[in-house]
DNA sequence: ATGGAAATGGAATATTTATTCCAAAAATCG
DNA sequence: CGATTTTTGGAATAAATATTCCATTTCCAT
């Protein structure tokens, strides 16, 4: 027997820093057999969790047997699964068990302002989550589902910044096989011949309210189809509009909302419809 | 002999929590003999080492022998050492929450309500947020800022799953006057004659890649211009064309994803670049 | 299809690491 | 100061864990 795999290199020095790590592993990805990539998948996925685990831990993992794993360490340079794992706890600085912690080291560490801001959108879209779980109106999400789980086809509709989320809730719908069309308003169409009897409309804006999104509500209404509004407020503009009342109020920082909250809403909206509908 | 040591609670229960430990270790404290006293006072100031070291490395440390140190975690209510490293180790990287059990329960029970099923996409959200928190690599962010701001145009794609996130990052980069340009994807078009020399792209996707995003990320590397990528791990064949990798582990509940933790990163990047714009 | 090379899984083994136990050393108390 | 209890260190053992090896399967080129 040749030795093909180890002739990736056949005696490369172990790496000696995380990031060398890193670099080996992107390096010889492209090589591996099935069961080799499965591992290095695993591990570029879990490399934090390398320093606190044993061997048959992480082949479980992975889904490999425990030689499997072995032979990557090895592949990668390092004599053994010891050996790699001691690069690992020894650049161990605890990942700040603590959330709250790491968040302020993030805003003020040296990370420089990328890493403050991102802190920042964490935490704004965590506290909206939050925020969402303690003020949810239960009544309004079950009538909003069974709505459109009685419709023909669900039209969604949002611009701009709820763009991303008619988006995200149309590819949902998709998925679950409930017939959806996105309002994208390309191309000035409005496509509003297509809301039937029987269809359903959501439609989801924040203030300062889109335009076209409401006159489509609005439209929907009058020509009796019920509107699902996702929206900021009870005294939004959409309400009126509105069959069932979606409100989710986002913490924003700056100028820009993190979505989180609204996005959960939206996909716990699609599948429960998805569900109900068989 | 008397047991005075374990006397100091003869059958006392384990901490279950980094803080409980603390706390007990500061009940003892007083009441312990020499060099008992030297262990806690090693421990105590060398929390975090204690995921990732063995009884004889610690106790070294503490400059004591294996069975002092032994003796020290059972007064403290565990059964060993062993025992009280697996709360250290669970602590770091608290297991991810079975998801395929809570789906079954949700579809089974009486949880199959929109609230419970809201309930579920909030904490997969929170838990997302957290993590990226934990393991954001700084220098990649600061990277990747730094690619995207000294690009001439940026061009964005994603599709499917990652568009609600590629269409956010347009809107934001749009907002802050960063001349970007959305791949979409409409009428086949792959506007890839857009890419000019200077321009940057910056390509989102996720398990199973989507062959469109990487066609374009691998074009524009060929190019030469500069790709950021946005993706689940950095074996992702996405990192290959990338000249900065960004990764997210999002929590997925089902067979959908929360987004938060993505688009939080999506921000924080649009945000920054623009401001380093000027 | 067929032979040869490569990859794989799992059982066997080696090594490391945790844990117990007890004889010796300190400490405590009358 | 001697008797008794507590604490200590380290050697012996048990348990967990890493590592190797090889028979079997899979893959690939012809």
């Amino acid at each position: 027997m040749s030795d093909p795999l180890s002739a990736i290199d056949p005696a490369m020095p172990a790496p000696t820093s995380v990031d060398e790590f890193r670099d080996r592993l992107s390096q010889v990805l492209d090589s591996l057999p099935r069961r080799l990539r499965q591992c290095a998948d695993y591990i570029a996925s879990n490399t934090d969790r390398i320093a606190v685990s044993t061997v048959a831990e992480l082949a479980a993992g992975a889904d490999v047997p425990p030689s499997a794993l072995m032979r990557f360490c090895q592949i990668l340079g390092f004599s053994g699964f010891s050996e790699m794992q001691k690069l690992f706890r020894e650049a161990y600085s605890p990942g700040w068990p603590d959330y709250a912690t790491r968040l302020k080291n993030l805003k003020e560490g040296s990370g420089g302002q990328p890493a403050a801001l991102l802190a920042e959108f964490v935490e704004a879209g965590r506290l909206s989550l939050e925020s969402l779980a303690k003020s949810l109106d239960e009544a309004a999400l079950a009538q909003a589902v069974a709505t459109l789980a009685a419709a023909d086809t669900v039209h969604v509709m949002g611009l701009r910044r709820a763009f991303p989320v008619a988006a995200y809730l149309a590819y949902v719908f998709d998925k679950m096989s409930v017939p959806a069309m996105l309002h994208d308003g390309v191309g000035k169409l409005d496509h509003r011949f297509a809301l039937r009897p029987g269809d359903a409309v959501v439609a989801i804006t924040f203030a300062p309210y889109s335009e076209e999104t409401l006159s489509l509500a609005s439209e929907a209404r009058s020509r009796g189809l019920s509107v699902v509004a996702l929206t900021d407020r009870l005294t939004s503009p959409l309400a009126r509009h509105a069959t069932a009342v979606l409100t989710v109020t986002e913490v924003d920082f700056g100028a820009f909302r993190s979505l989180s909250a609204t996005i959960a809403m939206a996909i716990a909206l699609a599948v429960a419809v998805g569900s109900a509908r068989g």
